[in-house]
DNA sequence: CGTCCTTTTGAACATTGTCAAACACTGTGG
DNA sequence: CCACAGTGTTTGACAATGTTCAAAAGGACG
């Protein structure tokens, strides 16, 4: 096992949120019992129930954060980079809740969870950074637990093609950034659904081709979908 | 309205977590521009999208959590004394993202969510408990969506039942802390279905008279509703 | 006792999931 | 280059699950 940080990952890492306000010393601390591994894709690095012994942050390629129950598994998230994931088990202390594998040949970061929390009590800014990043993550959470229970699997699809496009800059064209497998495990349907939802969603001015779409009405679509701030804003 | 926070109310809020290290200068400082109210049954204390002004305290009583889009309507969770809510938004200075309401009477704090933040930054005790308190609702709805989308309304009353048994020490019977009604709109269906998911847990051994359960064969029922901790376990 | 609300029941319906098969796409090895 | 295997996607028929609507039954409370 490789160990030690490459100094030429600290620019990525340090331009998060979390890590940006905290003085350079305890940044160094930090980074000091921390390293940095290449993985495959479809490798698993966290299985739920484990401990929590490492926060992670993916640098570069994408990971999938999952769960199983009775031979069941649901997608839960998708993490792009740079960003953490699995802070919450590393603040408490506790087993993961998801399970967490590569989609992409990535580039993963890990942080000691017990460095984060000895870190935390003494740097204020980086406990404010700690604290508002997952703020952030719980209500995401809650406006998914919105969108799965007040929305049928249709208006889910449509609503997350809206998503989609703002972080498209409002482009009317653009690709599904993950394969509709797990798009439907993460929508909470299964591929044969998802696939009759897209096809329903023709009737909306919407044009699937391959992992393609194309918004041909956006106003008919909106008028459908609905989206509300409370829920599909993923800022906030 | 009633400003000034009676310190009769002080050893409640001082017992939770939540404040229980911090010094008794910044305890002072935030019950200083905190107030308590008394509020009858089936008031809305909180309307999503409002800008989240105060973290509130349930002293006595019970508050719903609920979410709205396009006339429909979910439970999202009840709150009990002594326990906080909407501490995510105050952190974050955001709109709610659920509406409250009470359930009975009630007496709540409201403790100015500025003066929350500001404390934040000069008492390491109260945000490391805020952390903690953040980290342990975001797990909390997590494994909410696990229990949504690993398992079907069946599995999920199974699993609600053996969790309040816990909660009861393990009793055999117990009574349902809410409304059949609230039960099915937080377990994500309609009160039809739910009463229809009781008689088919007859066969597993449950028995049901008004709110009153018991649980005839534990056994029978743990085999069917199979209790996973990384779902059910209302701690860590 | 009557009123209001919740809960239950039944029947029809809608939605979603399952299974099997066909199809499309990708990359491999001959 | 093609045949082929492997995987993901789509389609159709069907089953399971969950919802809707209407009505009856039960409880709480004045």
């Amino acid at each position: 096992m490789y160990l030690g940080m490459p100094e030429s990952d600290f620019p990525d890492i340090r331009g998060l949120h979390l890590f940006a306000e905290m003085s350079d010393e305890h940044f160094l601390a930090l980074m000091r019992g921390s390293y940095v591994q290449n993985f495959p894709p479809q490798i698993q690095l966290i299985e739920e129930g484990d401990p929590s012994d490492f926060l992670h942050i993916v640098l570069s390629g994408s990971v999938e954060l999952f769960s199983s129950w009775n031979h069941r598994e649901t997608s839960m998230a998708t993490v792009r980079p740079v960003s953490t994931f699995i802070l919450a088990a590393s603040v408490r202390d506790a087993p993961y809740l998801m399970s967490a594998r590569t989609l992409e040949k990535s580039r993963i970061a890990l942080i000691p969870s017990q460095d984060v929390r000895a870190v935390f009590d003494i740097d204020a800014h980086f406990a404010r950074a700690i604290v508002t990043e997952l703020a952030q993550c719980y209500r995401s959470v809650v406006k998914n637990t919105k969108d799965l229970k007040l929305r049928t699997s249709l208006e889910r699809l449509a609503n997350y093609l809206l998503r989609q496009q703002k972080r498209e800059n409002g482009a009317s064209e653009f690709d599904l950034p993950i394969e509709k497998r797990l798009l439907a495990s993460f929508l909470g349907m299964t591929p044969e659904n998802l696939s009759r939802a897209f096809k329903s969603l023709k009737s909306y001015g919407i044009h699937v081709s391959g992992n393609h779409i194309k918004i041909l009405d956006q106003e008919d679509l909106e008028k459908f979908a609905r989206p509300s701030a409370l829920i599909d804003d993923f800022r906030s």
